[in-house]
DNA sequence: AGCTGATCATAT
DNA sequence: ATATGATCAGCT
């Protein structure tokens, strides 16, 4: 079973609607999936089922989910008050000297257009049982976009200048540096403030749930 | 209970 | 090792 990668925002609404309302069940039957019992050694399995079903075309690539269409694809997991319950990735940070500034960094590039899609991720809920929500395509405000960039300029002054060891998960108002990797053993090269070579675990970009909850808020009122 | 640091699977 | 997809679990 393949599906297309949508030719129109339309399109891809009008797959968000078939979706919207179903359990992992009855999104992973047609697949011929079987279904994880817990997501521990399962991770990334319910948006990688997503993607199939909405027919995201850059699995594996370095470009938007979406490539035609420029937009990314994010799974929203959701604790039983239906608020999120985890912290989003974005992109690995760059250790190594760069370039960018904030509207062609990569953090930009995947934020810049983002279809979320909301899904029950309760532990009480088992896996099958869980519903997907109503997807939401999001640019962020210009406010938001304030934040997020100045997050970014800060953090990315402190890789820049090699500070990496003053650099914790704690900076960040809606963007936040983590530790991305297998585990904390696999290790990369970079310059420490001295300019030395030093060895250091690869970080990602995260956003906050205080993000997520906010555009959750400010997009399903009541 | 929320957050930070650590970790899991797969493809290239 | 790096990219993709993320959640786990110990500590505060």
């Amino acid at each position: 079973m393949q599906i297309p990668p949508p030719q129109s925002e339309q399109e891809l609404l009008d797959r968000c609607r078939i979706i919207a309302g179903k359990t992992i069940f009855e999104l992973a039957h047609p697949f011929n999936q079987k279904i994880p019992t817990t997501l521990h050694q399962a991770k990334g399995w319910v948006g990688t089922l997503i993607e199939w079903h909405l027919g995201a075309d850059s699995t594996n690539k370095s470009q938007p989910d979406f490539s035609y269409l420029g937009i990314e694809l994010k799974t929203l997991p959701l604790d039983a008050d239906y608020r999120p319950q985890e912290s989003t990735y974005v992109c690995t940070a760059p250790l190594e000297p760069s370039l960018e500034i904030w509207r062609t960094s990569r953090v930009y590039k995947k934020l810049a257009h983002v279809l979320w899609v909301p899904i029950e991720a309760s532990s009480q809920i088992p896996i099958p049982e869980r519903r997907i929500g109503t997807p939401l395509l999001w640019r962020p405000c210009p406010k938001t976009e304030a934040i997020l960039k100045q997050d970014w300029e800060e953090l990315t002054e402190i890789l820049q200048l090699g500070q990496i060891a003053k650099l914790s998960a704690k900076q960040g108002f809606y963007l936040q540096i983590r530790p991305k990797a297998a585990h904390s053993r696999i290790l990369t090269s970079t310059l420490n403030e001295q300019g030395e070579a030093i060895l250091t675990g690869p970080k990602g970009f995260y956003l906050r749930t205080l993000l997520t909850k906010n555009i959750l808020a400010n997009h399903y009122k009541y």
